[in-house]
RNA sequence: CGGGGUGUAGCGCAGCCCGGCUAGCGCAUCUGGUUUGGGACCAGAGGGUCGCAGGUUCGAAUCCUGUCACCCCGACCA
């Protein structure tokens, strides 16, 4: 067991290392920094995708898309935006390439300089918000609610596997709207989405609030934010929602008319969510045996493996096995008969656990003359023996358990992981041992956020939106402050 | 871009200091056989521009110069 990673109470960060590269998710590629995602590691993200488009859609948004390159000069348009994100921008410069002197390589074209760059997208508002210029005239056009599937590139300096690269896949959503109240409440739905998400599906607890002005999104009013905490002790962002006011609006001119004549700017929001979740996952719920995955987002929710001698005895084992996939399918499930002579069956257990296949039976020949059959659960690694009649309901009982299981899991040790601390000696401490998050009461200046964030690297994930109003002094500067706000070293 | 490290078989590494004859080990692969209720065993086989380019030398994986790539730590971030 373990055999082929790290431990993970021995060096967290090598563990998931390992993890997604055992597992098969990705691989590192030729590319600095941009990995490939491979079979096993996309199917979780088309699980992600199916179930987050089925939510967009039940809020009423659409899908569409738009270009991968966006004009140099859109960015400029709006100031915040262009800070935040030009230090890290892929620019295209030149779009022709010819043979070399010596023939047998290709140099860029010096001919074929583009007159305008294009920037390749860290993220859309303003290639859609030159769109959206020419869609909008009235309160009748409005509101626009689309959602992008994407990839887009941020320059990063430092990649890890899914959780950071400089290529990476996401949905952005754009909308606009002809209120304030409207686009505000817009926000909101989603990230109460995000965090339904998250937690009915990938089984992670999600504290939800407000990102301070120097963790907001380049361009935003507001940032709405859902924090999970990992079993390190390091707290991920896992979605954000902007109130992005008429910031694009106006920098991109998109006025309409209202219902009483006058000319407004448009209200908008933006919200994304990206193939970090797959990294969230992972960090939140696996151990030394690999991966542990929510049923409800696993590609392959159970698999049967056959234990025999001979010949003979596989024949008679299959029959019962796809007899039990094929019902096991129809009940709704993704099934595998695992019946590969090339493996050995303790080979195919330590497989499936290492890929968190929720569930396991195996069928052996003492199961073939009790009517029976073994079923191990990957969430506690606990097995059982049970009759073949009542197998479908138990299965279908036990991944509800499952997804319940790591949830709750999660849930305990986030609560037992959230500190609320008054001394600045503790807050310290806490950061140095245990981690994570710490509920503290802020001055609410950007100094003190800055000189905590030198002191310990932990950061204000976010000001929760369930926050209580109370009384107390800051955590760092001793001066009065009127609510907690949750710190946490982060992802 | 700073500081540290590594490039040798598909993967993980040894050899390098102190140059030497056929470049080695584990895993994986292939063949044959025995196995199969928790990562099997035995026997055999295949697989290498020693990151790249120069140089020193009778001789370079090993020494020198340059260069490229990747990893870790920092500044930046979904």
């Amino acid at each position: 067991m373990a055999k082929f990673l790290t431990n993970r109470d021995e060096n967290y960060a090598q563990w998931y290392n390992d993890l997604v590269i055992k597992a098969d998710l990705a691989e590192n590629s030729a590319v600095r920094g941009c990995m490939v995602i491979k079979p096993y590691g996309y199917a979780i993200w088309e699980k992600i995708q199916a179930e987050l488009d089925r939510m967009f859609k039940a809020t009423g948004h659409v899908n569409a898309y738009f270009p991968l390159f966006i004009p140099k000069s859109f960015f400029s348009r709006e100031a915040a935006h262009v800070e935040g994100f030009a230090k890290e921008c892929a620019v295209v410069t030149h779009y022709r390439l010819k043979t070399d002197e010596t023939g047998k390589g290709v140099v860029v074209d010096p001919e074929a300089k583009l007159e305008e760059e294009l920037i390749i997208r860290p993220t859309s508002e303003t290639i859609i918000w030159n769109s959206y210029k020419n869609w909008i005239q009235s309160y009748r056009d409005l509101p626009i609610l689309i959602n992008q599937w994407a990839n887009v590139v941020r320059w990063e300096m430092r990649t890890r596997l899914f959780l950071r690269t400089a290529e990476f896949l996401w949905q952005e959503g754009h909308t606009a709207h002809a209120t304030r109240e409207e686009a505000v409440e817009e926000t909101e739905r989603m990230i109460n989405v995000y965090s339904e998400f998250a937690e009915n599906f990938m089984a992670l607890p999600v504290y939800k609030g407000y990102k301070t002005a120097s963790e907001r999104f380049a361009g935003a009013l507001d940032t709405y934010t859902i924090e999970a905490l990992m079993q390190d002790g390091k707290s991920l962002q896992a979605g954000t929602s902007h109130f992005l006011g008429q910031n694009f609006a106006k920098a991109f001119d998109v006025q309409f008319t209202d219902r009483n004549g006058r000319l407004e700017y448009v209200w908008a929001t933006s919200w994304g969510l990206s193939t970090r979740m797959v990294g969230a996952l992972i960090m939140a719920h696996s151990d030394n045996h690999g991966l542990i995955l929510p049923p409800k987002l696993a590609p392959l929710q159970v698999v049967i493996v056959p234990i025999y001698k001979s010949a003979d005895e596989l024949s008679s084992i299959s029959e019962k096995a796809e007899a039990l996939k094929a019902e096991l399918e129809r009940s709704g499930l993704s099934v595998k008969y695992d019946n590969r002579e090339t493996n050995k069956p303790g080979w195919k257990f330590a497989d499936y656990e290492l890929k968190g296949v929720p569930v396991r039976i195996a069928i052996g020949p003492r199961d073939l003359k009790n009517g029976t059959a073994e079923i191990a659960r990957r969430d506690t690694l606990a097995k059982e023996t049970v009759p073949m009649e009542s197998i479908i309901n138990r299965i279908h009982e036990l991944l509800n358990q499952i997804q319940k299981n790591i949830f709750e899991r999660a849930l305990r040790f986030r609560n037992d992981n959230t500190f609320r601390l008054d001394k600045w000696s503790d807050f310290v401490e806490v950061l140095n041992s245990s981690g994570g998050f710490i509920s503290a009461h802020w001055d609410e200046t950007a100094e003190t956020e800055e000189k905590i964030k030198e002191e310990t690297k932990a950061t204000i994930r976010c000001i929760p939106f369930d926050s209580a109003a109370e009384e107390g002094k800051c955590i760092y500067s001793g001066k009065p402050s009127g609510r907690r706000v949750l710190f946490a070293r982060s992802y």
